[in-house]
RNA sequence: GCGGUAGUGGUGUAGCCUGGCAGCACAGAGGACUGUGGCUCCUCCAGCCCGGAUUCAAAUUCCGGCUACCGCC
């Protein structure tokens, strides 16, 4: 499934082509999120102008809204949406920690109140397989239990307990054998736990082992402290995915542990709200800096956003909350985000990727690039008058 | 010239009758967002037209100005 070409010799990054019913995906790689196989503002058709690789929808939802019997009649979840490259579909155990969602789990499974009709169902492990099977994407993930930071070690013990047993159960259900099926390690932010459940999935021989719940709210460090550790246990062969990672410094750095994918709703997030990504860092906007700013946002960027329009009338369509600011704005950072795992990529082929992932770390502990830049300017102007004055 | 109405952060306003920590929205400055039920959230900055009187206490009541708008001559 996944064929390692290149492993970096400093750091433990890698690439390779994971192999897919829907093609290949060279690694490491981003995917956008199409929780209902819709991406937000963007098309099917703009994800393919952009070369997204592969992307991942929502299973639990689908099987909401439309019903896994209206995809499965469309002839699966490519044809549905009319996008056939690699889809991974998730499992649902991260709405966990939606409130609207979650109603208690038991041995079973999880409770879900649909948000559509507002129906409670029991997901089980065997029903999600189903779905996952009759939505035919390219990889399924096993129902997990995701823990919120911050629940006690005996909780976060149970969890972990049950998502292993669900992880035996949905591999015993899955059947498909041109659909990849990946195991979620869990267990919380206790090192203990965290390495067994990485042992765990390992030993069950999945196709690959996503990381499920880290990055939800606590500090960093802990993130990839219990990514190092874990990382340590993770069989060399097969792709390794942390889900709902997104961020630009965050994803090199975990590329440089050895993981060599990611999901993220959060360069889309911070595209809603006007924070977008650039090659120097992030640019905020809404300042009004950029009022009158006719340069495009990221001048080395290529995509339809930059290539067609200015700082100054995104920033007008952000201020004024226009439909188009959020589709352009979108549009940017995903395009970003393909690039950055493309330089990424080549980077590491290249003998280059410690220097290139400092740069986008550097990069990104900066505030907004153009602001960071006038302070530069003042902060080395205080320093002369100094100079001046010492004599 | 006379009469009426109104002057509150940068902008628009609430509070005035019935005196008691001046509220809100936008703008401005920071920050957040990480396996999407949701069209954001958090923090900061910043104000009672001027002068006097009454009062323990005045944006508020009273007197005199100034300015703006409306009406009349």
């Amino acid at each position: 499934m996944l064929e390692i070409k290149y492993s970096d010799r400093k750091t433990k990054a890698r690439t390779g082509i994971l192999h897919t019913s829907h093609g290949d995906a060279l690694t490491p790689f981003f995917m956008p999120v199409a929780t209902k196989a819709a991406p937000r503002y963007l098309s099917p058709h703009d994800l393919k102008e952009i070369k997204v690789q592969a992307i991942i929808a929502n299973a639990l939802l689908l099987s909401f809204a439309p019903g896994t019997d209206v995809v499965k009649k469309a002839g699966g979840i490519h044809g549905f949406m009319n996008f056939n490259r690699p889809i991974f579909t998730d499992c649902g155990g991260f709405q966990i920690l939606r409130q609207s969602f979650f109603r208690g789990t038991t041995e079973d499974g999880i409770k879900f109140r649909s948000p559509f009709d507002g129906r409670n169902i029991l997901m089980t492990p065997e029903m999600i397989i189903k779905i996952q099977q009759e939505l035919s994407s390219d990889a399924a993930m096993c129902l997990d239990y995701c823990p919120p930071y911050g629940m006690s070690k005996e909780e976060t013990e149970d969890s972990m307990l049950k998502t292993h047993a669900w992880a035996e159960r949905c591999k015993k259900a899955h059947t498909k054998r041109s659909q990849l099926l990946f195991g979620i390690a869990q267990g919380g932010f206790y090192r203990k736990l965290r390495i067994e459940s990485m042992k765990f999935m390992r030993d069950m021989d999945f196709d690959g082992i996503s990381l499920g719940g880290l990055f939800i709210g606590e500090p960093k460090r802990d993130s990839y402290s219990m990514i190092k550790s874990v990382m340590r246990y993770a069989p060399e062969d097969k792709p390794k995915y942390i889900m709902g990672l997104g961020s630009p410094e965050d994803i090199v750095k975990s590329v440089s542990m050895g993981v060599d994918f990611f999901d993220s709703i959060f360069p889309v997030e911070n595209a809603r709200h006007g924070t977008m990504f650039t090659w120097h860092g992030k640019l905020k906007l809404d300042s009004k800096i950029y009022r009158d700013d006719f340069s495009p946002i990221d001048s080395e960027c290529k995509c339809f956003t930059c290539t067609h329009y200015s700082r100054a009338y995104l920033h007008h369509l952000l201020k004024t909350q226009e439909q188009l600011g959020f589709r352009l704005r979108i549009y940017h950072n995903i395009y970003f985000m393909q690039r950055l795992m493309d330089k990424t990529r080549y980077s590491i082929e290249d003998k280059t990727f410690s220097k290139f992932s400092k740069k986008i770390i550097s990069a990104y502990a900066k505030k907004d690039p153009e602001k960071s830049t006038e302070s530069n300017v003042s902060e080395r102007i205080t320093v002369i008058k100094r100079k001046e004055k010492q004599g």
